[in-house]
DNA sequence: TTGTAAGCGTTATCAA
DNA sequence: TTGATAACGCTTACAA
C-alpha cells in the first residue's frame, strides 16, 4: 500500500496524505482527521526507504565496533541505540573483529547506506575512506580510539591517567618488576596506556624493562601467549597491568594453568570493569571506565552535529582505579 | 555524484553504466572497462537507497535482541553479522532491554525500513505486529524465545533438556531443597525451563515447594530480588537453579553479601555459559549453551528464505552440563 | 487549504 | 550492445 492507494480511497492527492502524516498542522483538522483514520484502519507503514530517497536522509548511525563480544562495546552499543532510538534513529551495526579488513568493507558499506552519521570505535582504519565521510559531511565521532583525523568529534577516556592510576598502585604496593601486556601499537588507545605505564615507573626511578614489555591484539588468546612468555621469564615479574579486559581474560587463564596465586605470588590490574572482574577469583583490581556515559555522549555529538553544530568536540573522561583483591605487595625473597 | 554524470562524462547512457557496474556481462568488454575505469578513478560510491527503492529490496537483517548486553546476545550478534556481512547484508539492530513497548518500536521502526527479514530474539511481541511482516512476507526467524506464530523458522536449544540436566545434576547430589530462579512466565524460554525443572524433580519424587520457585525477569536486580527472599526463608534450599546468567550475576550478589559458602552452604547451578561463569569464585556449574553456532544458524536459515526456500525449519541445539566448582553434595543437618 | 508535477538515484523494459 | 524512458514511493515548490 502507498500513498497512491490512500490517496485514491480519499480522493485527495498524494500531497495531502503526506502532509497530513508528516505536517498534520499544514492540513485542515477535517481532512487530517480523514487522513489519519484511514492510514489507521487499513494498517498502513511508510516506507522509509523513499523518504529517505527523497530527503536525502535515512535517519541512521552507523557504529563500526571492533569487537561485540567485549562488554565494553556491548556497552556502547546498547548506549547508542538508546538515545538513537529515542530520537527517531536507527542504528547500522558492523563488527569489525579487530581486524583492519573487515572495517573497510564495513565502511564502503555504511558509506552506501547513506548513514547520517558515524561513531567508530574500531581499528587503524583506512584514512581515505574515512575522508570520503568527511566529503560527503557526515558527521563522524571518534570513540575510544582516535582515527587521527582533523576536526572530528572525539568520545575517550583518559588513558593515559588510567595507566598511571593503575602503575602508581603497583608502584606504591612496593612492585619493581612490573610487566604490561600491552595493546597493539596501531590503537591510540594502547599506545596512550602503555605511555601512561612508562612514565610513571619512570617517575618513580624504576626502569621499564624491555623484557616485561608485551604485546598484545586486545583478544584474549594474545593476553594468553603474553601471559605465557611473561612467567616463564627467568624472573618473572611480580606484578602485571594488562591493558584490556579481553587479554586479562586470556592471561588470567594462562595464569591458573602455572598454579600461579594471585595476589600472593603475582599482582594484576586491569582495563576496564567488565562485570566479571568482580566476580573473578580474585575480584580484579581495575581502572574503570564509564562506558555507557561514553557511548551515550557519542550519540549525543553525533546528533548534534546533525542537528548543525559547526564544532568538533573533544571530550575526555576519567577513569577510575577500583582496588579490589588481586594486588597486593610483593613477597619478600 | 550519480550515474548521470558519470554517464556525461563518459558519452554513454545511465542505463549502461547501471549495467556495466550491476551485470558487467552485459556490456561490451571496451565499454565496460571505460565505465569501470572512471568510476573508480572518481571514486564514485553507490546510494543504496536509491538501488533499494527500485529494486524493492534492502539487503537488511533487522534483528531485535533483549538484551545486548548480555553476553548470549552479543555472542548472537556477532555472528548474525557476521554470516550477513560476508553475504552482502547489513545488520539494524535493535535492544529491547526486556520492554514490550521497545520492542514495539523496533518492530515499527524494521518494518518502515523496509528490513529483507526479521531475526528476532526478544520478549512478547506484539503478534499483531509481527503478522504484519508476514502480511508482506518478510521472513521472520524465533531465536532463543518462540514468538507462537505459525509457520516461522524457528532456532531454540532443548530448553527443556537443559533444566533437567541441571536438575538432576543437583537431585544426584543429594539435594532436597531444590529452588529455581525462574524467567517471567510470558517468555517460553523461561517456561520450558520451569517444565523441565519440575518434572525432573516429580520423577526424582521430591515435591517442588512454591516457596522454592521463585520468578525474575531475566535481568540482574531481578536476579538480586529472588535470591533475597529464597536466603530469608525459615528454612532456605541447599540448592539453587538459576534460569539464566544475568539473574545468576545478581543471585551471586545477594549471596556474597550474607557471606554464604558455595557449594558448602549451597549449591548453585547457571543457564548458559557465559565467560565470566568460569572466572568466578567458585567456577560455576552451568547449563551451556552452543551461541554462536544458535545466531549463525538463524542467520543462514534467512538467508535460505530470502533464497526462495518455502518451508519453514525448526533446529533445536543441544545443551550441555559443565560441571565446576558451584556444586557438592548439601551439608548434613 | 489543496492539487499538480518534478525530482531523489537507481533499475528494467522496450526499441533502436 | 546501447539508449530513452518509465517506474520505485515519497516530499515539496509552486500554482490554483
Amino acid at each position: 500500500m502507498t500513498f497512491s492507494d490512500l490517496a485514491k480511497q480519499l480522493n485527495v492527492s498524494t500531497a495531502t496524505v503526506s502532509r497530513a502524516l508528516s505536517r498534520p498542522e499544514t492540513v485542515a483538522p477535517a481532512t487530517r482527521e480523514r487522513v489519519l483514520e484511514v492510514v489507521r484502519r487499513s494498517g498502513y507503514q511508510m516506507n522509509a526507504i523513499a523518504r529517505s530517497l527523497r530527503t536525502q536522509s535515512t535517519r541512521t548511525i552507523g557504529i563500526i565496533v571492533s569487537d561485540i563480544r567485549n562488554p565494553f562495546f556491548s556497552a556502547i552499543v546498547k548506549a547508542v541505540e538508546d538515545v538513537a532510538r529515542t530520537n527517531g534513529y536507527s542504528v547500522l551495526i558492523c563488527n569489525a573483529d579487530e581486524d583492519g579488513r573487515n572495517e573497510e568493507v564495513a565502511l564502503q558499506l555504511l558509506i552506501e547506506r547513506q548513514v547520517s552519521g558515524l561513531i567508530h570505535c574500531s581499528a587503524g582504519a583506512n584514512l581515505n575512506l574515512l575522508r570520503i565521510l568527511q566529503k560527503k559531511s557526515i558527521p563522524l565521532v571518534d570513540l575510544d580510539r582516535q582515527s587521527g583525523l582533523e576536526n572530528v568529534d572525539t568520545v575517550v577516556l583518559d588513558n593515559q591517567l588510567g595507566a598511571a592510576l593503575a602503575t602508581r598502585h603497583l608502584v606504591d604496593l612496593g612492585h619493581k618488576r612490573v610487566a604490561i601486556i600491552s595493546g597493539p601499537k596501531h590503537l591510540s588507545n594502547a599506545r596512550t596506556r602503555l605511555d601512561g605505564f612508562r612514565k610513571t615507573l619512570r617517575s618513580a626511578h624504576i626502569i621499564s624493562q624491555k623484557k616485561y614489555t608485551e604485546f598484545g591484539d586486545f583478544r584474549e588468546q594474545s593476553g594468553r601467549d603474553a601471559a605465557e612468555r611473561l612467567l616463564a621469564l627467568p624472573t618473572p615479574p611480580s606484578a602485571i597491568f594488562v591493558a584490556n579486559n579481553e587479554m586479562m581474560a586470556g592471561a588470567l587463564f594462562a595464569i591458573r594453568q602455572r598454579r600461579i596465586k594471585v595476589p600472593r605470588d603475582l599482582s594484576l590490574v586491569g582495563f576496564d570493569d567488565a562485570r566479571w572482574a568482580q566476580y573473578s577469583d580474585p575480584p580484579l583490581t581495575v581502572v574503570s571506565q564509564p562506558t555507557e556515559a561514553m557511548g551515550k555522549k557519542a550519540a549525543e555529538l553525533l546528533l548534534g552535529r546533525l542537528q548543525g553544530e559547526k564544532l568538533a568536540n573533544t571530550i575526555v573522561f576519567e577513569p577510575q582505579l577500583v582496588v579490589r583483591r588481586s594486588t597486593a605487595p610483593p613477597k619478600r625473597k
